[in-house]
DNA sequence: GCTTAATTAAAACAACTGTTTTAAACTGAC
DNA sequence: GTCAGTTTAAAACAGTTGTTTTAATTAAGC
């Protein structure tokens, strides 16, 4: 029996090959032997330090957990100007999404769950998505001077991540509706800066009075 | 051999099954067996009337872009106030997530798609979203100012399809995430009419001026 | 160098996939 | 009733899936 170890090479190529299969696949149509064959390691290797798929499948998702967390963005958004911080959120959801990113397959699988739920959805959502909708909420909440968790908050919240993950989930659509659009860093940069523009006519005109006020 | 009628009732019966299972699962992940199961049909009724699975598919496809086509939509919004054109498109898009209409299934489809294409993808954009967003581009350039293909008029024709797309693809997630949104007729309304209000907040105010004006 | 354990490799397993085959049942015209 | 054509039903086919088994290889301790 293996331990966890973070040095043993076959299993973590093995997590490597699996985090790219699943995110290109999702879990179902993602084969061991497809993920074996990219970590050039035996189809039994991945029954042999994992279980079976689904273990696999989920050690890949703790990873992202992990590569999610960003606790130092959470503290500087707290002493930002709201709609910088927004500014500051959008583009960073936004480059998780660059294939240029380490961790763009998290949201790849992100979009695989959404579409075909597997039991770990609940777990998904709760750590990986959760905490980020929730770094938004602060920030929106701040701009509308509202509570993170009012209905109008929420209803922003959704409205700004409804247009980030688009520009991901239905790039290839997008790209054929507009083919002269092409995905540079450059290109993304223009597309953040324009959905919070976007984002932010609303949100600071529809700004909820208060005592002191703005 | 047999013809293409509409009077076949159990190829009209697989075709009904074959429109639910495959927005369900997704072309690949749907198996015959058990669209033929649904359509109390048996296994081979699939080759016998379709030829093969991708051509029921197809076929599938075909019946979607017929379900979505909407002339009529297109002609009432010209002489309508662009801020209520918005407003009817964006209920009107929603409308066809809505799980008690008929073309439900089309959207999900496409969902599907979208995170893992078939051949079919491009003639799935091309005739089904495609139409959709040249109508919304017309709406929202006649908003700006600006004329249907000028690349702000696409940004922000992405960002109103974004958010409305999201409230469908991403619909278990927020449920998760907002537990006490309870997806009613009602609430699609509302959702509705807050993505109208996010949306014309920027196209109203980032109206370019032209000589006549307002 | 032998022994014991950990790791890899190859082959085989049962379950499921789309598809085909083969035969049975049904239909309507004469 | 007979018979051609159409439609269903059941079984079987080849290919792929996740998983297991069995054997070969490697590594380490003494």
């Amino acid at each position: 029996m293996p331990e966890s170890a973070t040095a043993d090479p076959t299993r973590t190529k093995l997590l490597e090959a699996a985090g790219q299969v699943f995110a290109e696949r999702g879990f179902h149509d993602a084969t061991v032997r497809e993920i074996c064959s990219r970590a050039e390691a035996n189809v039994a290797a991945v029954n042999y330090y994992f279980g079976d798929k689904v273990e696999l499948y989920e050690e890949v998702l703790r990873q992202a957990v992990r590569a999610v967390h960003d606790d130092a963005l959470r503290e500087a958004l707290n002493d930002m100007d709201p709609r910088q911080a927004l500014r500051r959120m959008v583009r960073h959801i936004m480059g998780r999404l660059s294939s240029a990113n380490k961790a763009s397959w998290t949201m790849r699988i992100m979009a695989h769950e959404m579409v075909q739920p597997t039991p770990a959805f609940a777990r998904v959502v709760d750590e990986i998505v959760a905490p980020t909708s929730a770094m938004l909420r602060r920030v929106i909440g701040r701009l509308l001077n509202l509570p993170p968790d009012h209905e109008r908050t929420r209803l922003c919240t959704h409205s700004v991540m409804g247009q980030v993950i688009h520009y991901v989930q239905a790039r290839p659509m997008i790209e054929r509706l507009w083919p002269e659009l092409k995905m540079t860093e450059e290109t993304m940069d223009r597309i953040a800066q324009h959905i919070a523009d976007f984002s932010l006519a609303y949100l600071t005109s529809y700004r909820t009075p208060r005592r002191k006020s703005s």
